[in-house]
DNA sequence: AGCACGCCGACT
DNA sequence: GTCGGCGTGCTC
């Protein structure tokens, strides 16, 4: 043993360690995969650098074996791992865990020899305890075997069969007994969470959870299988959807100008961030297809975003039309792990630029020389990830950029407010499209005072007149509704209480086609019909409108033979069932389509005239200084659907609240109006980009007794310590959503003029926990939502 | 994450 | 009296 190496554990405890590096090994660069022995078992770490010495007090071990022969993550990705591991006052072990599919941290292998079985004294697949226990003189006659890839890593077997995925087969309710009750939690679990691994299912629901999952395959309820199998195809494959793309146009004199100002911006060899403000139908995605293929003509590799999985699809297909014979690497979260590691180790291996499509999560890919990031729909809240790992893709991208002098392009109709102040501050250069391509229009936005109307009546006579007018017409009508199920509340006739999580304590949402009353929070659902847990009385009437209910309300409205088809989470669990709802209305099938917000985006239905957006005043009443924003983007983005063919769009927006100044931005799509009231609102209540905004949220155990004087003890104390710091702290106060899961919820809001302040205080507020076993915290920077 | 050590309930 | 539950602690 001739060298020391430092490792980087990818698993619990996360730490860098030393090992010995036997001096038969290659020579590997940091960033480079190895198996390494730790306690009795085998984990896989990453080599991050040498070590002069072996450590004071310890025996080390050697390095057991390497995983690759040339290291998968660069010094740039290993810099932002440990920017993202300072920020997020986490291990970087614990990053890396997060960022790399799971496959290429198990330490769970098997090395496939390639060998003549006659002369050769190994076997086929060595595991790595044979490995272990080996002599060096064997093991350097399998390290020329490797050298000569000869040798190769595969996931185990059982690893692999746990990654197989499990999908719903058949729409609910489904025929089993009521009381199987194993059977209907992975049937709910998977309507409601969408295609899971099995490795996932037995760790959300148990080690039951595969073998009920084989029973129900056998059902033909269930079905288990490679995602690559045609279950899932869209999943993993770009599907064929439009527009199509191809770089023949000529550009119109406004995408000329902006292309020019990007490409500058591309060949300027300093990082820079570019805004591209373009109303819909503008022709962004062109745009950027241009820029692309002047970027990869330099060599350099390109990252197009898109907020989510469809849209990202779009752009996929789009880029793999424009760059006919031009590997274009799809990648997003809900793929199999096995296509993730494998475009994983291909975008680190890749002797040719990389194309890379996906969404937020594509950031974290170890592409080398990056020129381009591209963020479409720049101002979509997707592009923050809350979970796991905190982070907003504009940063980590801008990061990125940074490290390799690249351009970091920010695409929207309705960009955030935050970039578009920096545009009109002169920080970030801005282009602007105003024109959509072609021959259509934006369409006329109407606003219909509902306030009035009797509460069971959805739509007022205004609206009902202009769906029968337009379906009259022959043409086609969207209804939105930001609230899915049949109605979000179920009250009790015979004691007036209503139906509650007893987990979050919120009203649970009647599900008709389910038949179960369903919690949105936490996902519980109890079978429908049920009994009133007060009163025992079984009399419930639904208050309130979701989708469901709507669309059978709309159904009555219509002409007799109109059909009503709906899009939400329910309905479109299933894959291929979206993509059925969305063929058959494009084939006018059916005269209405009704959605939740998920029909805002980025489909194209040229015979869509009128969309009529059921309650406008959903989400503009949050308690959250974002509120006229989201609300404005969402709006303007559903208009954007209306008249996308030849004919003239129309949208309807109901309101019980027609005197709000939004409203005259969002009649005339006024982006310049809006910003300019809005920024000066911010200003005044100094909001950001005034300020920098952090929530610490805390919860505890709601049966443990002393959970909330421990919790006000900590929140003077936080107070106290925000004073010195010159940060402004508000609470403890209970989260809008007091209970979650069994847990109370706490929250604490700060204010800064520094992010640094905001992080201090939270390390402060983590070091007085007084119980870190039941009390559990967390940073959220820049909350979305107060909630 | 694994895996051992260690302290309390229901069994041959 | 043991077998075995999983709380706590450690791993170069």
């Amino acid at each position: 043993m001739t060298s020391y190496r430092q490792v980087t554990l990818l698993s619990p405890p996360y730490q860098t360690l030393t090992y010995g590096y036997p001096d038969f090994f290659p020579e590997l660069e940091p960033g480079s995969r190895v198996i390494v022995p730790l306690g009795r078992g085998n984990r896989v770490g990453i080599i991050v650098g040498e070590a002069e010495h072996a450590p004071k007090g310890v025996t080390v071990k050697p390095v057991l074996w390497p995983m690759e022969r040339s290291p998968v993550l660069d010094d740039f990705y290993m810099h932002m791992v440990r920017n993202l591991a300072a920020r997020q006052m986490e291990p970087e072990g614990r990053i890396l865990e997060i960022l790399l599919p799971r496959g290429l941290r198990t330490a769970s292998v098997t090395f496939a020899l390639e060998r003549d079985p006659k002369t050769s004294p190994f076997p086929a697949s060595i595991k790595p305890a044979a490995l272990a226990a080996m002599p060096e003189a064997d093991k350097r006659r399998l390290m020329d075997a490797w050298n000569q890839g000869k040798m190769r890593v595969r996931l185990n077997p059982r690893k692999e069969a746990e990654e197989r995925y499990v999908s719903l087969a058949a729409d609910p309710p489904w025929p089993v007994r009521p009381n199987a009750k194993r059977q209907l939690r992975i049937l709910d679990y998977l309507l409601d969470n969408g295609p899971q691994s099995l490795f996932s299912l037995k760790s959300v629901l148990g080690e039951w959870a595969s073998e009920t999952a084989q029973r129900l395959e056998g059902g033909g309820l269930v079905a288990i299988g490679d995602l690559s199998a045609d279950m899932l195809r869209q999943v993993d494959e770009p599907v064929a959807c439009e527009p199509t793309a191809s770089l023949d146009f000529e550009l119109t004199e406004e995408q000329q100008e902006a292309f020019g100002a990007l490409e500058t911006a591309l060949r300027g060899g300093k990082p820079s961030t570019h805004l591209v403000h373009g109303v819909t139908g503008s022709g962004k995605t062109y745009l950027y297809l241009n820029l692309i293929a002047k970027c990869l003509e330099v060599g350099r590799s390109v990252l197009l975003l898109a907020p989510e999985v469809a849209l990202a699809c779009q752009l996929a297909k789009a880029a793999a039309e424009a760059f006919p014979g031009r590997n274009v690497k799809f990648y997003h979260g809900y793929q199999s792990p096995k296509k993730r590691e494998s475009t994983f180790l291909e975008a680190a291996s890749d002797l040719e630029p990389s194309l890379v499509v996906g969404t937020r999560s594509a950031l974290f890919l170890p592409v080398k020389n990056l020129g381009l990031v591209i963020l479409d729909e720049e101002h979509d809240e997707s592009y923050k990830q809350e979970d796991r790992l905190a982070y907003q893709a504009k940063e980590v991208a801008w990061f990125r950029v940074q490290q390799t002098d690249g351009l970091l392009v920010l695409g929207s109709a309705t960009p955030d407010v935050k970039t578009f102040h920096a545009a009109r501050t002169g920080v970030v250069p801005v282009s602007t499209l105003s024109r959509r391509v072609g021959t259509s229009v934006l369409p006329d936005v109407e606003l219909v005072d509902i306030s009035e109307l009797d509460r069971e009546q959805p739509f007022a006579p205004r609206s009902v007149e202009q769906m029968q007018d337009t379906i009259g017409r022959g043409e086609q009508v969207i209804v939105m509704l930001n609230r899915r199920g049949y109605a979000p509340l179920m009250y009790c006739v015979d004691c007036g209480t209503v139906v509650r999580c007893p987990e979050c304590e919120v009203g649970m949402t009647f599900h008709k086609g389910r038949e179960r009353v369903v919690c949105h929070y936490c996902g519980l659902t109890y079978p429908y019909p049920l009994l009133c847990s007060k009163c025992g009385g079984g009399n419930f009437i639904p208050m309130g409108e979701g989708t469901e209910r709507l669309e059978e309300k709309i159904q009555g409205i219509l002409p007799e033979g109109s059909k009503v088809l709906r899009m939400d989470r329910d309905s479109t669990r299933r894959q291929e069932r979206m993509e059925e709802i969305l063929e058959a209305f494009r084939k006018r099938e059916a005269q209405v389509l009704v959605g939740t917000q998920m029909l805002s985006k980025g489909h194209h239905f040229p015979d869509v005239t009128l969309v009529v957006v059921a309650d406008g005043d959903l989400g503009l009443n949050l308690p959250d200084y974002r509120a006229s924003e989201r609300t404005f983007q969402l709006l303007v983005q559903v208009a954007g659907r209306a008249g996308r063919g030849e004919r003239k769009g129309k949208v309807i927006i109901q309101t019980r609240n027609p005197k709000h100044d939004i409203w005259n931005e969002i009649l005339s799509s006024d982006y310049f109006g809006f910003f300019d009231r809005e920024i000066e609102r911010r200003r005044k209540f100094g909001y950001p980009p005034f300020s920098k905004l952090g929530l610490i949220r805390i919860s505890f155990p709601a049966d443990w007794e002393g959970g909330q004087a421990a919790m006000m003890e900590l929140g003077r104390l936080v107070r106290q310590q925000a004073k010195q710091l010159g940060v402004m702290a508000l609470g403890p106060a209970p989260a809008p959503l007091a209970m979650l899961r069994g847990r109370r919820r706490f929250s604490c809001l700060l204010k800064a003029g520094q992010w640094q302040g905001i992080r201090s205080l939270f390390a402060f507020a983590l070091a007085q926990n007084p119980s870190p076993r039941k009390v559990r915290m967390g940073l959220d920077l820049d909350p979305l939502s107060m909630l």
